[in-house]
DNA sequence: TTCATATTTCCATAATTATGGAATCGTTAT
DNA sequence: ATAACGATTCCATAATTATGGAAATATGAA
């Protein structure tokens, strides 16, 4: 996965109303959520919560589908592991950032590094 | 993990500068960077530079600490984990968003919903 | 058709975030 | 002291993002 997917959908994610949609629809699972109900839902007038709804759609992170009147949004679990799967390979420490799921790994060694000015105010 | 701290944390790494510095902390190991390292290695000067690591230390991403005239400032492994931690847990469907390293579990099954509109149309 | 519903787009406004030069602050060397 | 260095803060400006009412679009019902 590209560095600027996975910052478009940080970007989408660091959102509160677009985390807790996201989340909502994570929870209802493949079958989605219709913009109505997650209106209702979080509290949020129609045209805010569609304003974010485009973020996630254009970050890649849910996908929609029409159903009669009703739009259905569902979360894109496969977008979501990438994001994770960067954040781990990139942003962690290799193992060291595994979910406690997985057998945790050692944490990188603390060695107190020798720094220039610590040795000159040694010496 | 509370949300708000997720969000925060996020929104840090949201955007590109930050994004690669925080990867380039991450690399660097315990021992961490300069600014005026990062500040060569990113090419950014130094005040825009010195705004995204304050904006990545709000976050409690990084850490700074002092040697002589030199900042050093440490990618923070715990809180990143915390945040894969809660990504893992709450934004993807279980075990469903693993890194590719642990024993992927099936993905959630696509069981094609019976939504009211389809059902009315058959009717 | 005409009407009602679900949702989006349009738009103006408010709020937030990013940028980088100039000035400032803390630390070390002379 | 004073100079030099590393880094931050200050500040004005530019750019982006969020908000929600009003209007428009698409679909299905009467």
């Amino acid at each position: 996965m590209k560095s600027t997917q996975v910052i478009a959908a940080l970007e989408a994610l660091a959102q509160e109303h677009r985390l807790a949609a996201f989340r909502a629809l994570v929870q209802a699972g493949p079958q989605g959520l219709t913009p109505s109900v997650l209106s209702e839902k979080l509290g949020l007038p129609a045209p805010t919560l569609s304003f974010h709804l485009a973020q996630l759609r254009h970050a890649g992170l849910v996908s929609v589908t029409r159903d009669g009147r009703s739009l259905i949004y569902a979360a894109d679990y496969d977008a979501m592991s990438g994001v994770v799967d960067f954040l781990t390979e990139n942003c962690c420490a290799g193992a060291a950032c595994a979910p406690a799921s997985c057998a945790p790994a050692a944490k990188p060694k603390e060695k107190t590094h020798e720094t220039p000015a610590r040795a000159r105010r040694r010496a």
